[in-house]
DNA sequence: TTTGGCTAATTGTCATGACAATATCAGGTC
DNA sequence: GACCTGATATTGTCATGACAATTAGCCAAA
C-alpha cells in the first residue's frame, strides 16, 4: 500500500545542453526536471536517477547536478533522503511562489487585468511611511492608490508609497502595466519583500470600490519590497476580495 | 545620502569552529553571521568581508563560506551583488518564516498556549479529505477540532485530518503539546507544506468559540503537510482572529 | 566637462576528488 | 521468528582550482 513506485528515470531527456550559451548548466537541468515533474513525465513518488549517474550521463560534475536538483527541492517538488535517493513529492497541483505583483498573477491565470487610478500624487512621508521606506520624515514620496480589476470585476484596492526619486511615473504607465513592471523598466530589480497577511472588515468606501456588501471580510497584505542594494523601493497596503483572491505559500523545511 | 556605510567586518568573530563535531561548518558560520546581523553587530547596509578572504581567515574553503552566506541570503537578510560584494539588507525587524505550528509561534512570542479539544474521533475520508491526504476514499482518518488560546484568549479554531495510522493519538497529548510536536515525537519529520491563506466571515459557532461578534472577518489557512518521503501527514483548515494573528512571509527573488 | 576604456575587486559557475552519514537489504545467528 | 551484522547505495559535507561575468573606480582623451 504505502510502497513507493520505483519507476526508471526517463532516458530520452537532457540530451541537448547549451554549453557555451549564457544560461547556466544547472539551470538548464533544473528547468527540464521541473518541466518533467509538472507535465507528469515524472509521476509523484517516482525516484530520480542518483546524482552521480545523472552527472555522468549528462557529462556534468556532481556539484552541478546537485545544484540543479536543489533548486527543485527548494521549490517543494522534490525530496531528498540520504541513503535513499530523490523522489517526486506526492501531492496534486504545484504552483510557484515568487516575488510578483497582482498584475503578474492575473496575467498568468489568463485574466484580463485593468486598473482604475484613484490617486497619483507627491506626498511628504509621515512617521509610518518614513520608517517603512527608510527615508527621512517629511521627505517627498510618490503616493498612489489604485483599484485592480480582472475581467472588469474589482479584485483589490492597492495603496502604495515609493521613494521620491520615482516621482515622475505617469498615470499612463500605471494603467497599462503593473507597478512592478514599471519599476523594472526603470532599472529597479526587486530582490526581497516582507509581507504581512491578515484580515479585517471592509470600510464603506472599500465596499463600494470592490462592489461588495458593507462590512464584508477583506484579505489584507502589507508589503515592503527591497531592491538588490537593500534599499526599500516600495511600501504597499493592499486589500483583496477574498472570494476572488487568496495567497498560496509553499514552505520547505531545511 | 544614498551612500552605503562601509564598515569593516568585525574581526573578533568566527574564531572557534567545531571541526570534528556533528554540526556542519557552513551551518556554524551562517548561524554566527545571522546572529551578528540580528544583534546589530553587522548594521544594515554594512558590507561583509569577501568570500575568499573570509575563507582564508577561517581556514575554510570558498564553497563552504559561500554556502554559509547563501543560507542567509535565502532568509532575506543579506544581498549579494557580483562585482560589489555582500551587504546586509536595509530594513527593520527580521523574523524567520519556517514550517511551524501555531503552538510553536505562540511559545516563541512568550505567550502561554492552551487548547480546548472539541473533537477527537476516527472518521472515514470523504472525497475532499482523500484527495488532500492522498488516501483512498472511505479509509479511516483521525479527525480533530481544537480551539487554541494564548494567555487564555481564543486565537484560532483548527480542524485537522490525519492518516489512519495516527489513530491512537490521545487527547492528553493534544492538550499539552502542539500537533506538530506530537507528530515529531512519533517520528514524523515534516518537510514540505502547501498553504492557502484567505479570509471570510465567521459562522455563528466560530464567533462564539473565538469570542468575537457575529459575522466578523476571519483569517483562514488551509494546509497540507508532507513528510520527508513525500507522503501527506496532515490536512488542516484553520481560522484565526485577525486582531490577534497574522502571517509574515519573506520572499526572496533568485 | 564628459566620455570612453582599462584595471581591480568580487561574486557566479563548473570540474574533480575525497570521505562521512544514513538508509535499505540480505544473510546469519540465537 | 526475532535480532544482530555487514555490504551496498545514496546523499551530505568539504577542499582545491580555474575561469567567466559584472561592477566600481580611476585615468586619459575628446
Amino acid at each position: 500500500m504505502s510502497v513507493q513506485e520505483e519507476k526508471a528515470f526517463p532516458m530520452g531527456l537532457f540530451m541537448d545542453l547549451e554549453r557555451s550559451g549564457p544560461i547556466p548548466l544547472y539551470f538548464q537541468v533544473s528547468q527540464r526536471i521541473e518541466k518533467a515533474i509538472l507535465s507528469g513525465e515524472l509521476p509523484a513518488g517516482s525516484r530520480l536517477e542518483n546524482e552521480v549517474a545523472l552527472g555522468q550521463r549528462l557529462g556534468l560534475s556532481r556539484p552541478t547536478v546537485r545544484r540543479a536538483i536543489q533548486e527543485i527541492v527548494d521549490k517543494g517538488l522534490l525530496v531528498r533522503r540520504r541513503g535513499i535517493g530523490t523522489q517526486v513529492v506526492h501531492g496534486q497541483v504545484t504552483r510557484k511562489v515568487e516575488l510578483t505583483s497582482l498584475y503578474d498573477d492575473l496575467t498568468n491565470t489568463h485574466k484580463v487585468p485593468s486598473t482604475h487610478l484613484l490617486t497619483l500624487e507627491s506626498q511628504p512621508a509621515d512617521a509610518r511611511i518614513s520608517e517603512r521606506l527608510g527615508v527621512e520624515e517629511g521627505s517627498p514620496t510618490l503616493h498612489l492608490r489604485r483599484v485592480r480589476l480582472a475581467d472588469d470585476v474589482p479584485v483589490a484596492v492597492m495603496e502604495n508609497w515609493l521613494p521620491g526619486e520615482f516621482i515622475g511615473i505617469e498615470s499612463n504607465d500605471l494603467v497599462a502595466h503593473g507597478l512592478y513592471q514599471v519599476l523594472r523598466s526603470r532599472g529597479v530589480t526587486m530582490r526581497v519583500a516582507r509581507q504581512h497577511i491578515g484580515a479585517r472588515k471592509s470600510t464603506n468606501e472599500e465596499s463600494a470600490l470592490l462592489e461588495i456588501e458593507k462590512n464584508s471580510a477583506l484579505l489584507t497584505m502589507d508589503r515592503t519590497a527591497f531592491d538588490n542594494s537593500g534599499r526599500a523601493v516600495e511600501f504597499g497596503q493592499h486589500c483583496y476580495r477574498p472570494d476572488l483572491y487568496s495567497f498560496e505559500v509553499t514552505l520547505v523545511e531545511k
